[in-house]
DNA sequence: CACAAAATGTTAGAAAAATAACACTTGATG
DNA sequence: CATCAAGTGTTATTTTTCTAACATTTTGTG
């Protein structure tokens, strides 16, 4: 990729980073190049853009993500997480301020928010402040610091401190590993900080991890499994963690999408 | 519409809820009809659907919105932007920290930081973090806070603060509104802050104004044109400025695009 | 059951988009 | 200045999607 194709796929990008579409024609107009370019370039970006029928869109905007695709199974994930999410989004309440972790786990659940209810979503990632951004209903509060590429968020030393001073009702968390003796695990580090901050601030913890992250372990350890209120997950691992007898009140209530 | 219609619609929308598209073969496959059937019911559904490159996607949607329809006054403007910001790229050197003012003006300064050089760049506004962030040699910083649409950009109180803690080399501030006895200014006084603590931080300030913005004064004022190292302008204006007297060593460098 | 009406499927052709091939332009380099 | 290579534009071809027409099946009714 040359660097005249990066200046024309950043202003592409830029004017479709808060969704949409631009139609081939428009955006070789708007670069003052032919399509033919355009669609080099779009093939050249590396999967952050695609055509869709004429039309230029983000790969990652979740309005044009497929939801099935049976001829791959690739994304089979997707629909466990939309179902996940559409469990969890239950729990939200008309003026309720919510912490929504990074991941794309929880990108659904942001979808879900967008209606009448008047909302705050407090977050440090960059993938869920956008989709935010696009809901007017819903007040964005976001926490910066140095940008990290491989979560598409925001670490800074005081972030934990940041989240406290909030008031947050409900906090939604997604994992990478979630293990009923090691507890909750990511890859990130400075990702712990943050979920640690929000699971200490909110009324209500609410971790959101389909089945495939069961039984593993990963570097980053940030809580125990016994902190969350709730846990909503799918499949056989639902429903083993449902039938184990609760040992106390403190126990997190299990919720199989 | 018939009832029969309306059953595989309300399944297929509810599939599309939480955004995402299904393929026409996979949603005549999910429905148990042929494609032609799928493409009556999305024609029949008034508006609710549609079809894209052969993939379904919910059409009432916010997010679907075509996001140039042929509008010329952004892109008028766009040209000499261009022109602006690939002057104002000339100070930019190897390991600068740079700030990066919200708005539109600064889009294209943001996208020829791609390249080899090694740059960190700190804003508060999401278009320009959202271009950064697609940049691999750019380290981003990004100052977080509640969230405003009218310019895409996040404020808190403490950020002139914030970012007078940062080591920033070159600021790169636009404006609204640029007057000769009456200053710098902008439509939102949530962008004070962090404009001004960007200019006191900085070692170098540069403002990057087309000429249309010449002549104006704005809601919120944030500066003195001598607070500014140079400024970037175009046409007229600039030649007017730069054949200006220069009274002392502080008034700043005219260059003209 | 026969019939009509609606709904759906099939096929063929038109339109649009994606791909491939080749020609032209531009900018760098010796 | 010549040369080369990268980038871009143009054209032709293939593939896919869309539309329209007609055939077939299903549904409802007397």
């Amino acid at each position: 990729m040359n660097s005249r194709s990066a200046v024309r796929l950043a202003r592409l990008q830029e004017a479709l980073s808060r969704g949409g579409t631009i139609r081939l024609s428009e955006a070789a107009r708007l670069c003052g190049v032919s399509e033919m370019t355009i669609r080099r370039d779009v093939a050249a970006s590396e999967g952050v853009m695609m055509l869709l029928g004429g039309r230029l869109v983000m790969a990652d905007n979740p309005q044009y993500a497929p939801v099935y695709d049976l001829d791959e199974q690739q994304d089979s994930h997707h629909l466990a997480k939309q179902r996940l999410c559409q469990c969890a989004a239950g729990f939200i309440e008309d003026g309720d301020t919510l912490f929504i972790d990074c991941g794309t786990t929880l990108m659904p659940l942001v979808a879900s928010l967008a209606g009448d209810r008047s909302l705050t979503v407090v977050t440090y990632a960059l993938n869920v402040a956008n989709a935010v951004s696009r809901l007017p209903n819903v007040r964005l509060l976001m926490l910066g610091g140095l940008y990290h590429a491989s979560s598409q968020s925001f670490g800074s030393d005081d972030m934990a401190g940041a989240i406290q001073r909030l008031g947050i009702n409900k906090t939604f968390i997604s994992a990478a590993g979630v293990h009923v003796e090691r507890g909750v695990s990511c890859f990130h580090f400075h990702e712990v900080a943050p979920k640690r901050g929000a699971i200490e601030a909110a009324e209500q913890c609410i971790l959101v991890a389909d089945n495939s992250k069961f039984g593993i372990i990963r570097p980053a350890y940030f809580a125990r499994l016994d902190e969350f209120d709730v846990i909503v997950t799918n499949g056989e691992v639902g429903e083993c963690l449902r039938r184990r007898p609760s040992t106390d009140d403190t126990s997190p209530k299990i919720l199989v999408a």
